[in-house]
DNA sequence: CTAACGATAGACCGACCGGTCTATCTGCTG
DNA sequence: CAGCAGATAGACCGGTCGGTCTATCGTTAG
C-alpha cells in the first residue's frame, strides 16, 4: 500500500512555502521554509533555482488557486450574472471571515517587492489582470452599459474588502460593501 | 544669519526614515537611514532606543501629516459636507497621480508588520480610526440616514484608491471611484 | 551486484541585520 | 579657559540572510 505516498520534495517546498509567505510575508527567510518542508536545502536550488523562483511559483500557482476559487464563487450564484457577481462576494465574505485569513497574498507580495524585476512581480500583474477580466467578462454578459469601469470597480471592492478585512478582522466587509456592488451593477 | 540652520539628528533621522520606509518598506536596514540622515549610528539609540522605536515614531509624524492632508482636502470643498467629501476625493486623486506616490505607508506597514507587538501597530490602527472619524463627521454633518456604514464604505473607496493606483500607476483610480463616492452620499 | 541518480544533512561562505561599544571631536556654558 | 554634553566615526558583536559546497544515504535501472 503507497497509500500515503508522500509528495516529493517539489511539491513539499511549495506547500510550506505557499503557507509561511501567506502567513510572515515573502521575507521569510529559506531556512523557515526548508524546516517546513522537511527538504534540503540544496534541492531548492535544484528544482526552483534561488528562493525569488520559488516565491515566484508559490505566486503562480496560488494563483491559479484563487481564480479557480473566484470561478467557483461565480458559479454558485447559478446562470444569471447580476446573481453571479452578487453570489461571488458572499463567497468572499465567507471567505473572508475564515480564520486563517489575514489578508491578500498578492497585495502584499506587491507592497513588499522592492523592483518590478522580481521574478514575482509579473505574477502578481497577471493574477490582478485575470481577475479583472473575469469580473469583465461577467459584465458583458449582462449587459451592463459601461463595462469596463464597472469592472474596475468591483476590483476595488474586492481589493478593499480583502485589506479591510485583515486590518480590522471581524469587521464583515464583504456584507458592509454589499450596497456597493449593487451600485456598480444597477449603474446606469 | 543662521538661516540655512541644519536640523538636529534627530529630526534627520526622522525625515530620512519617513522617506526610506515609503519608498522601500519598513524592512529598510538602519544603515541606509543612518548614511540618508548623516547621523552617527548611536545617536538613532540614543534618540529613539531601537529601530521599531524609530519607525512608530514615523508612523506616528506621518499620520499627523496624512491627517491634516485629509483635513485640507475636507476644507477645500467648502462648507457643505457633500462638497468637503466630494472635495477630499478629488484631492485624493490629484496626490495619487503625483510623482513619488507609491502606495499607501500604513496599509504596507501593516502587512510587513509580523507581530501587533510591533509599537508602529497602533499607530497604523489610531490613524485609520481617526480616518474613518473624519469621514463619520462630516456624514453626520450631512444629515446621512446611515453615517456608521457609510463611513467604512468611504474608508474602502479611499484605500481601494490607495492600493489601486500603486499596484496600477496611472490608473486615475479617484475618477473611477467618484460614481461610487456618489453612491455612498446620495444612499437613502 | 553495481552504477547512477535524486535526495539528504549539514558545514561553510560573504554579506547584512539590529544593536553595543570606545574614542574623538565640536560647541556651548560657566 | 575649563569642563561637559551631545554628536561623530567606526570597530565590533552574535545572529541571520541567500547561496554553494561536500559527503552520505536510498532507490532504482541495467
Amino acid at each position: 500500500m503507497t497509500a500515503v505516498a508522500r509528495p516529493g520534495p517539489r511539491d513539499r517546498l511549495l506547500a510550506a512555502a505557499r503557507d509561511l509567505t501567506y502567513r510572515h510575508g515573502v521575507s521569510v527567510g529559506v531556512d523557515a521554509i526548508l524546516k517546513e518542508a522537511e527538504v534540503a536545502r540544496r534541492s531548492l536550488y535544484q528544482h526552483f533555482g534561488g528562493k525569488d523562483e520559488l516565491v515566484a511559483e508559490v505566486l503562480r500557482t496560488s494563483a491559479a488557486v484563487d481564480e479557480r476559487r473566484y470561478a467557483d464563487g461565480l458559479d454558485s450564484g447559478g446562470d444569471e450574472p447580476r446573481a453571479r457577481l452578487l453570489a461571488l462576494f458572499d463567497r468572499l465574505g465567507e471567505f473572508t471571515g475564515r480564520e486563517g485569513f489575514h489578508g491578500c497574498r498578492y497585495i502584499a507580495a506587491h507592497s513588499s517587492l522592492t523592483s518590478p524585476e522580481h521574478p514575482a512581480y509579473a505574477e502578481i500583474i497577471g493574477h490582478k489582470d485575470r481577475v479583472l477580466a473575469m469580473l469583465r467578462a461577467e459584465l458583458d454578459a449582462m449587459g451592463h452599459p459601461g463595462p469596463e469601469g464597472a469592472a474596475i470597480r468591483l476590483q476595488f471592492l474586492v481589493d478593499a474588502i480583502l485589506v479591510e478585512e485583515a486590518v480590522r478582522p471581524g469587521l464583515g466587509a464583504a456584507a458592509i460593501a454589499r450596497p456597493l456592488v449593487e451600485a456598480v451593477l444597477d449603474a446606469q
